[in-house]
DNA sequence: CTGAAAGCGCTTACAG
DNA sequence: CTGAAAGCGCTTACAG
């Protein structure tokens, strides 16, 4: 706590000394201690406010918000005054205050419409949010945190927030086919960054559906292409995909990849079969693949949970990895280098993803128009699990 | 979106059949479409604030402030009218406008301070929040969530956050060895619920340090007592602890639980080692005990990410999972569940917790005064990770 | 360059 | 039971 902050009897002279100047010293009034202070009794702090500055320098709460906003009409010295006195205090400006002005929220919304106990599996999002903080917290910009268990909720989250003022934009995750956000963030006019692509693609010719809606694409296309082209490369030809949800944009377009990649590359027999991303689910899929007539050399899993559950499937049934079974996970994690063998893994810099999200959402909301981004294409990290299979 | 909130030239019909009663529609004033809808151009929604309220069902702001918040100085007819036309036109409240008129922010603060890259990992967190939302999202509290690199900047968070009139209260995870945190938001008088325990345990007839800090309590030496327990039941004598954090206020409870159970099972000898947590320093960890002179037959790991890192480093060095080493992880979750063999574990339920720390937190907001509170010891689950020794 | 005033959307004593 | 008014802490035209 500093002295200047809750006053004592003291604190006075300290914050004379800080200030140092006949100028200043003239402009202010003597500061008297709080009943409490006299008393002894604890009280919390009072947080500053304008009015406290303006006193204290001698000028008029306008100026005092000229000077802290930057904006022209006052002097330099003023401003420096004013800029010294505040940040002795430990001013901040008031959100509440700032976004009944008009100012914005100063705040960005989230949304997590998982079921609860898939979440801690989700590496990947804890890592998107540090690197959404990264961007959002450079400009003291709040983050606004909510899980839900379904695209309705969320829906209902959103306007919510938006008739309680709570937020100036959103970034929305996991696009659906068929996805309501878009057009409901619009009708409300609540500026949003889509992580993970539009539903459709868009041809860079076209304009954006939305006018403050943006996207950051990941190009699943390249990322499976990648995969397959490895498995290939190895010999595999009847390989398993054990997707994600079945209502995702994504798991849609990394289908739809892996079916494209295997026809032009001569694979006999791929499928795809999708699930909820839980270990559970994971497991089944494998076991189901394994003890089918033409088992699969090769099993994708769409995260790293589920590759992990798989490889232990595998292994529980006596079988190798990677001689009997190449696994390969999509989403690198510490999971995939912790697990023995270490697993091949698709690597999607969630940070970075996160960073390139807020980046667009804050230029958003500074009145940049709407555009589709794109995201490097993810890097297949090769490790122990995947090996040319034994039998063709 | 519905007609009522952005009406086109129809929508003074539809609202007058839903309310239905020639008092309402008396008193109700035509609507007059905006600009936007007559030129045809697409407008966001502007949301509904008290004075629209108030002009429809025909009574003072006054009156409509006092009916949704349930307070006495209105009719019943009154206040059913008025809620109707609020819920019609979808109004919520401003937070802006409630926390500037003393009402509070609506919401609650929640700092991680992790590195970003060992953040993917604690799939407790993730746990933790969301049973933190279960609570908090009943009551329509929001959560403004942070993650920094270290306390210091925690702190500067608080700070923030208090000047900014950001939050009503916060909850704090991972006490430490000399914390700043309580007797900073004491200060600032922020309600807040520490996670984990207090620094030193307080003998239950002590008044709690600070009035506006609970605690959400977990044994932690009941715990270890558990673990130490089973490993000296099925005869092991030789057990590394790979501890988490050195600062952290539970590593040093865990370590001190260790050596006082071993010591009381006739164990000869346990020792722990601090970490940050992650699957490297838990590989390294593993590496240097078993390379030892005196290797164990058991290690216990802090978390499961470490846990899942040694098992496997263990199967490098050519060792058998649980025939030559036993391994316990401080931490359930899919990974536990996931790896061959699966991991006997220490299972926390992190989202109670969660639950629990934010009930209490919602709670102080209340006025309830501060306290601890003990959250169930954890249970282990014993899996097939743990078998006796070979070598006694 | 500076100050007095209105307004954002609520809540809350205070009169009627 | 109801309404007019002030206030929360800012921002922002609008006069001087």
């Amino acid at each position: 706590m500093r002295a200047s902050r809750r006053p004592g009897p003291g604190a006075h002279d300290v914050t004379r000394t800080i200030l140092r100047g006949p100028t200043i010293a003239a402009h202010e009034p003597p500061v008297e201690p709080p009943p409490a202070a006299r008393t002894g009794r604890r009280v919390p702090a009072r947080r500053p406010t304008m009015k406290d500055i303006a006193r204290r320098a001698g000028v008029s709460e306008s100026a005092v918000s000229f000077a802290l906003n930057d904006r022209p009409g006052v002097s330099e010295t003023t401003r420096s005054r004013v800029r010294r006195v505040a940040d002795q205090l430990g001013w901040r400006a008031s959100t509440a205050a700032r976004a009944l002005s008009g100012e914005g929220a100063a705040t960005v919304g989230l949304v997590l419409a998982r079921p609860a106990s898939s979440l801690g599996i989700e590496s990947f999002f804890l890592q998107l949010v540090s690197g959404i903080q990264e961007v959002l917290s450079e400009r003291h910009l709040g983050l606004l945190f909510r899980v839900v268990a379904g695209a309705e909720e969320e829906c209902a989250v959103y306007r919510r927030w938006w008739a309680e003022q709570r937020v100036d934009g959103v970034i929305v995750v996991d696009p659906r086919i068929g996805d309501p956000r878009p057009a409901l963030l619009d009708s409300l006019g609540l500026p949003a960054v889509v992580v993970g692509g539009r539903e459709v693609d868009r041809e860079p010719q076209e304009p954006v559906p939305y006018p403050v809606i943006s996207t950051v694409r990941v190009d699943d296309a390249a990322a499976m292409g990648a995969i397959v082209e490895h498995l290939a490369g190895l010999g595999h030809r009847r390989v398993v995909h054990v997707a994600g949800l079945a209502g995702l944009a994504h798991t849609t377009r990394r289908v739809a990849s892996l079916r494209a990649g295997a026809a032009s590359l001569g694979m006999s027999a791929v499928r795809s079969v999708t699930t909820d991303y839980s270990e559970g689910q994971g497991a089944e899929a494998t076991r189901l693949a394994l003890a089918g007539p033409e088992p699969p050399t090769a099993i994708i899993y769409d995260n790293d949970v589920m590759a992990v559950a798989g490889a232990g499937v595998a292994l529980g049934m006596g079988l190798s990895v990677p001689r009997d079974l190449s696994v390969v996970a999509w989403e690198d994690s510490a999971l995939c280098r912790a697990t023995h063998p270490r697993l091949t893994a698709l690597d999607r810099d969630a940070t970075a993803f996160g960073r390139r999200a807020a980046e667009e959402l804050v230029g958003l909301l500074g009145g940049r128009p709407a555009r589709d981004v794109a995201q490097p294409t993810p890097e297949l990290v090769v490790r122990d699990s995947t090996a040319p299979p034994l039998r063709g």
